[in-house]
DNA sequence: TAAAAATACTCCATAGGTATTTTAT
DNA sequence: ATAAAATACCTATGGAGTATTTTTA
């Protein structure tokens, strides 16, 4: 087998045309390079360089063996950067499954704030079920989530924002005319919800604002979007119980109301901590525990 | 240093993932593959294989090193067959000097049948001066001369080709009334030539033939090219003694007839016999000495 | 004759082997 | 308890050094 050092020697020796000169510039004695390069050339079946006592000089072969080898180590040393690279998760890929209220809110600045850090890094982005993120995650489809609290032992989780609930009202409900609306006020309103099962923690969060208020919702419709909530309050057909930052979706047709002592509801990332995933490890690093 | 002892040994053990049955089939024991495998992680300053004592899995970096060094063997392997086959001399670079004469007559056949046996060698064809063609292989710009005889006592000439001259004369010339002419009918016509300093062999060979008929040409216009011989005879400016190979430009205005034992002007390869470039010494195997 | 590569031999560093321990399921 | 990797220690091969010979201009 040729191994690198035999290329590299030959290399400078191609350079130097001195057997002498080039055994001290690699720290070898004239001898041991003279039998390297015939081991060398052994090996290939054919002579790189012709010699004499009064000259050196490279055969066709010998040029030729010079390019490729010249890119041999090249490639070496490019593997060795590249490897190097993954490992410490400045080049890799990123695979981060996110839900849709975490779209709504922090996985723009999650993405933008890893971006910046480690520009090198592919992202793949799979918006997913929550209810699926445990299975994803464990098979390994996906590194990292950006969702509400998982509710799974075997992962982890590191909350990175938290808001209250509002109140959604399409803009012609009577209750506008008050400056003031306590939950208590929607009794008996038609409720725009979605199923617990594709949102759990707000679902839970939504019938724990009622019973403070001392009711629960009655009339309901359910949608299972948190968009289609807002066009359907806009258009009248109900009353709903939202996340504060639903808002920015600014519909002309809804006005938005705060909730006196509301239940928070929270987002963050969860991951498996056996996944080793340089570029997971370098995410987590960005986002630290408060602790 | 990363030997590519080390990047074989690593891909088999990536493929097999226990380092066992690994070192098996490379030919070592476990531990010795084992302490192999630590160098390597080492220089590289990174893990490539998480292992306990009942799993054995890649890294990201593991990974990617896997990727690269797959890639590196195998550039490897193609340096060693592209060296071997420039060493062969079936790849590689010849560059070939032809005179114009070479250009008429051996010069198709003697590359083709060249490339018909070496289709991946880089021929490069350039016509030259018979005058600069030993210069020229001695500055190492052309491998072999496609040509006259160089009459160079440093070079050596492998003849491929002769052929006599003949006389070229205007088709409304006098003497083409005549069955039979000889060189000495031409006494006194005014003859076409090129200057002895273009091409001295022929030059040379027609003024024997004319001393042969027993007179030497006083009329004379000189113009070095053969093709512009022939065009000046047809013009009716003149006759000429030419190559019988000229025949082959088959122009209407003029007729040729044969010289009796005619002087021989003879075309070959001629090369500089301390030039070891393969190629070379492959097309001189293709036309070995005739003893 | 002199400069430089090749050869002969000697030696030692390190790759590899053997025996054993550690580890994780 | 067992399978497999790590570690400790020993061995030996082959790469490297020193001294010398050969070669060629």
């Amino acid at each position: 087998m040729i191994e690198t050092r035999q290329i590299k020697n030959f290399l400078v020796l191609a350079e130097q045309l001195h057997f002498g000169k080039a055994a001290n510039l690699v720290n070898l004695t004239q001898p041991s390079l003279s039998r390297q390069l015939s081991s060398l050339e052994e090996q290939l079946g054919c002579t790189l360089i012709s010699r004499t006592s009064r000259s050196v000089e490279l055969t066709a072969a010998g040029k030729e063996f010079q390019r490729l080898a010249h890119g041999l180590i090249l490639s070496i040393q490019d593997a060795v950067r590249g490897t190097q690279a993954v490992a410490q998760g400045s080049r890799g890929e990123l695979k981060v499954g996110f839900t849709s209220y975490a779209a709504w809110t922090i996985l723009p600045a999650v993405s933008k704030s890893y971006l910046e850090t480690y520009p090198h890094v592919r992202l793949h982005l799979h918006e997913v079920l929550p209810a699926d993120l445990t299975t994803l995650m464990k098979s390994g489809e996906i590194d990292v989530g950006v969702t509400v609290h998982p509710f799974d032992g075997s992962l982890r989780y590191q909350q990175l924002f938290s808001e209250p609930l509002c109140i959604a009202l399409p803009s012609a409900h009577p209750l506008n005319q008050l400056a003031d609306i306590s939950v208590k006020a929607l009794e008996g309103s038609r409720f725009i919800l979605s199923r617990r099962d594709t949102f759990a923690p707000l679902y839970d969060s939504i019938m724990q604002a009622c019973s403070t208020g001392g009711f629960s919702p009655e009339e309901i419709i359910y949608t299972n979007l948190q968009q289609s909530i807002i066009n359907l309050v806009a258009e009248g057909l109900g009353v709903a119980i939202v996340p504060q930052s639903m808002r920015k979706f600014n519909h002309p047709g809804v006005s938005y109301r705060p909730i006196e002592s509301s239940p928070e509801i929270d987002c963050g990332i969860c991951w498996d901590p056996t996944n080793q995933n340089p570029c997971l490890l370098n995410l987590l690093a960005l986002f630290p525990p408060a602790a």
